[in-house]
DNA sequence: CCCGGAACCTGAAGGC
DNA sequence: TGCCTTCAGGTTCCGG
């Protein structure tokens, strides 16, 4: 499932082959991935456009063009976007993207819940995210700020984009793993010192993956079609039954807002 | 603010 | 082997 480090090295891997070149044309196999403008209007206006940079905010990839418009993606939990070599079919391509040196990039997604958008204004798509956590601005104090006062587990409130951009399901359970923090434990019950394990745990964690180039456990790859490796260095995240690596305990599985989430019931102490 | 559930999807995994 | 059910997950929305 893309998260931070995934789309953070589609970005990287994507920018010799996107930046200064112009889209050519655009096919809509599954057009309600389109979210705004609509799926006509969305193709109309981005054939001609030339891609100024690329960005990343929380799990949004975005493309600025030199219109001033933004196309941005989310790929939720099977999205990737892959460099087309040949001309082989792929029943998952939900959108392919041709550049004007024929470059072609598919936007493929086996489950369908992938969004597109095309917009002059960023924010109404990334507008309510939390803070970017590498960048220099996410403090022990910004953290700390976020998490007080809220009741909710503290997974919960890792996993909530509003509270931190681009945390998910797996990079939360490492983040908590590393912390020795239990994934139920209400955010406003933990100790100062704590919060500076998390705090550092949480850069360490995404700051690793993405040196890894992203974790490929689902139908993530690479844009050039190469796994990330990232899952490799996982200790918990989906683990279940399999010894912690620290102590030997089997890895606990516990739903956490419909979510599945893997802990170590002996380094992560019980809530309370 | 917090929580649960539904909706969106389909491949994979489990039960019989 | 095959049919059937359940699950997984990010986000949004709705109701309590």
């Amino acid at each position: 499932m893309p998260e931070l480090p995934e789309v953070e090295t589609i970005r990287r891997d994507l920018g010799p082959t996107l930046v200064g070149r112009r889209f050519a044309g655009v096919t809509l196999n599954w057009p309600r991935m389109v979210l705004y403008p609509s799926p006509e209007a969305f193709s109309r206006l981005l054939v001609g456009k030339m891609v100024n940079e690329l960005d990343r905010r929380g799990k949004y990839l975005i493309v600025r063009l030199d219109s001033g418009e933004a196309l941005i993606l989310h790929f939720r939990m099977s999205g990737s976007l892959l460099v087309a070599r040949g001309d082989e079919h792929d029943r998952y391509c939900r959108a392919l993207f041709t550049l004007d040196d024929g470059t072609r990039l598919c936007f493929r997604d086996p489950r369908k819940m992938g969004k597109m958008w095309l917009v002059e204004d960023e924010g109404v798509v990334v507008g309510r995210l939390g803070p970017e956590p590498l960048e220099s601005g996410f403090t022990l104090d910004t953290l700390a700020r976020r998490l007080d006062n809220r009741t909710a587990p503290v997974k919960a409130l890792l996993c909530d984009q509003a509270v931190i951009a681009g945390v998910g399901n797996m990079y939360a359970d490492e983040a908590l793993f590393a912390a020795g923090i239990h994934p139920l434990r209400r955010a406003d019950s933990l100790t100062t010192e704590e919060v500076e394990r998390l705090h550092g745990a949480l850069t360490r964690v995404l700051g690793q993956a993405i040196g890894s180039h992203g974790a490929s456990i689902t139908d993530y790859w690479r844009p050039g079609g190469e796994p990330g490796t990232a899952q490799f260095e996982f200790k918990v995240a989906h683990h279940g039954g399999r010894p912690c690596p620290v102590c030997g305990t089997p890895i606990e599985r516990l739903p956490i807002r419909g979510r599945g989430s893997y802990f170590c019931p002996r380094c992560q102490c019980q809530p309370g």
